[in-house]
RNA sequence: GCCCCCUUAGCUCAGUCGGAUAGAGCACAGGUUUCCUAAACCUGGGGCCAGAGGUUCGAAUCCUCUAGGGGGCACCA
């Protein structure tokens, strides 16, 4: 049941449209809110829009939809203006309605149903475990985790899906960096891979091998004999091969562990981590243990004649049969180019090894088996050049490329006090999610990305980040939050309202049940402050549809905005009752969604600061 | 060479599917606390929306070109 006070006009206009029948079914109905006080609530400009197709004057058809709607409960003025936009106000009393609406049933309130229950996943970081988080996956976690929240509560349901690439040459690459630095412990002239991580968390995974151990494998237990005897003997007498797949496999393990760490950290949790590596493996080998050493030994090895019925071979099948595979120059490659891509692509190399793009193929078959109404990819830009083979995936197995949205988060560049920082994990400088974090806290980290659009470049100086901490526009709004928490504290300690016991803090506040008020004690900063918590679902609905949270974070900063001022001007705990009742409602009301909005973000509503 | 993104106040950025007189924050200058948190509030200056054409009732927004910044063009991942 939708309760909003836009889609109260919409369904107003649209019953419009019904009775004048004279409305061609193909107008839009473009409900905006105006930028000055003095255009109303709400405006459309439907009348200049039907004016062209009607061929009348915009003014002329702009009367005759007034008379139409002429509602006096729920309008207090419609007014004609300019070239032709029809400018609304509501009623105070139907303003009033719905403020009670929101704090008695602020859930069916705040919810809209645009989703209408259609299953949707979302993939995003996916990061190589071979390093750890650095800023830019932080950006693609924060928008993931944003815009997941979001569309659960604009009526869809979300899984969050993390994908590893726990495969490819880069987690062998990392097995032998931390191997090298593993030898370096005993001996510092053993040769580091030209091309290897050179990171110091490469030391640490070094480090924390020879001292810890695991007790699943034949491998691993030899490895804990070797960490416990680090002699000169014994490592000569071990076999490498063995030795080195133990490694990958605890470095990768535990790169995955911290990262899955600090997402937790910064608030995001996903639902699924999809393994790149079992879709490798055969139907038959997965459902036995994935902690077999078997598994370990698979490292790299994605050799095409190797698989069985892998997802990777059930895939290039499918595709096979509907005639979008042959052989070229030794290669196996996907005519991707029936599908506009600029050249086809190889998935199985001349050497017999698949591409990543063979796995990526199977992974995005998996997904569309799982019956998902709707797929979202996260990207960084830099693979933006990958969206036409990853879309003509999706046309070749037969749906329409609409099934799979990518939406790109452009480059995050890191600054320390005006100097750029590089940030290569090869080269080992880059500043990691988890430090910014540590610097400017989780909090104001992921407000920091979910106040810009996701398609322009940022810039993040680490030092003035860190400088403005204490003017953040995080606490702005928090302190918001706070600062109606302790009015209400104030409230029962002077016992102006009667307030159960467990009313004040958190949670409690939300359960309280306030006294009715009365809605012509409202001054006009309140009716304002009103009208601005009513808007509220019509930006949640178009931040769903556009996939863009960042307008959600821009309403918080704006009600907190009007709150303060509010605050400062108004005493919300008086000797009047009445008054007192009157305010508190809207306090609680102002609360209701400030909390709603932290909550998509993903950042903390204090009751405190 | 080709492709993608960006260019709005001194700085960082919003600006809904093309709508009415383009907005915040920071920074800067000044002021506010016997009173529910001063992480707050109040007042002030700030703009050729990169440039040039075009589309139309109307353009920061759409199209073309130019300039500048970033990214991408593998039988790498």
């Amino acid at each position: 049941m939708e309760k909003s006070i836009y889609k109260s006009l919409i369904q107003m206009i649209q019953k419009v449209q019904g009775i004048g029948n004279c409305f061609p079914e193909s107008a839009k109905i473009e409900i905006e809110l105006p930028r000055q006080e003095a255009f109303g609530d709400l405006s459309t400009p439907l009348a200049m829009t039907l004016s062209k197709i009607l061929r009348r004057k915009p003014r002329e058809i702009a009367e005759e939809i007034i008379k139409l709607i002429d509602n006096k409960h729920v309008f207090e003025k419609i007014e004609i203006a300019g070239p032709g936009f029809i400018n609304f106000t509501f009623s105070r009393t139907f303003i009033a309605e719905k403020l009670a609406e929101l704090l008695n049933n602020a859930d069916d309130c705040l919810k809209t149903n645009i989703g209408s229950g259609r299953k949707i996943q979302i993939e995003f970081v996916s990061a190589n475990p071979t390093g750890p988080l650095h800023l830019g996956h932080g950006r693609g976690a924060a928008l993931g985790g944003a815009l997941s929240n979001l569309l659960k509560e604009t009526g869809y349901q979300v899984v969050n899906e993390y994908y590893i690439n726990d495969a490819g040459r880069q987690v062998k690459l990392l097995g032998l960096s931390v191997y090298a630095r593993y030898r370096q412990l005993e001996d510092e002239s053993y040769p580091f891979p030209e091309d290897g991580y050179k990171g110091d968390y490469i030391f640490d995974l070094a480090a924390e091998f020879a001292r810890t151990n695991t007790k699943n494998s034949h491998i691993q237990n030899i490895a804990d004999e070797f960490a416990k005897n680090t002699n000169k003997e014994l490592i000569s007498s071990l076999d490498k091969d063995e030795l080195i797949a133990a490694i990958t496999d605890f470095s990768y393990k535990k790169m995955l562990e911290d990262i899955k760490t600090d997402l937790e950290s910064f608030g995001v949790v996903f639902d699924v981590w999809q393994s790149e590596k079992e879709l490798f493996q055969k139907t038959e080998d997965r459902q036995q243990t994935a902690e077999d050493s078997k598994t370990m030994q698979q490292h790299g090895s994605t050799r095409a004649s190797a698989d069985g019925t892998s997802e990777v071979k059930r895939a290039i099948d499918d595709l096979r049969e509907r005639g979008y595979i042959y052989e070229k120059d030794g290669a196996l490659w996907f005519s991707s180019t029936s599908f506009g891509d600029d050249k086809d692509r190889v998935i199985v190399k001349n050497d017999g090894e698949y591409t990543y793009f063979a796995s990526d193929i199977a992974y995005h078959r998996h997904k569309i088996e799982q019956k998902y109404d709707e797929l979202i990819d996260i990207w960084g830009a830099d693979h933006h050049g990958y969206i036409p083979r990853i879309n003509s995936v999706i046309e070749a197995l037969g749906y329409p490329k609409e099934k799979l949205r990518v939406l790109l988060v452009q480059m995050v560049t890191l600054l320390r006090a005006g100097v750029p920082v590089q940030m290569s994990k090869r080269s080992g400088e880059f500043i990691t999610l988890k430090e910014v974090m540590d610097e400017i806290g989780p909090d104001t980290t992921r407000f920091l990305f979910l106040t810009r659009r996701p398609d322009s470049q940022l810039e993040i100086d680490i030092e003035v980040a860190k400088s403005q901490s204490q003017e953040n526009p995080v606490y702005y709004v928090q302190y918001a939050h706070a600062r109606i928490n302790s009015i209400f504290e104030k409230a029962k300690e002077t016992g102006a309202v009667e307030l159960g016991t467990d009313a004040v803090s958190g949670a409690g506040l939300h359960s309280v049940k306030l006294p009715d008020f009365d809605p012509a004690l409202f001054n006009d900063e309140e009716m304002r402050l009103i009208k601005k918590l009513l808007i509220y679902p019509m930006i949640l609905k178009n931040a769903a549809i556009a996939h863009e949270p960042h307008r959600i974070t821009f309403y918080l900063q704006e009600l907190a905005a009007m709150f303060h001022p509010y605050y400062h001007r108004n005493r919300v705990v008086s000797e009047d009752r009445e008054l007192t009742v009157a305010r508190l409602n809207i306090c609680k009301a102002v609360q209701i969604v400030l909390r709603h909005g932290f909550q998509i973000l993903g950042v903390n509503a204090p009751d405190r600061m």
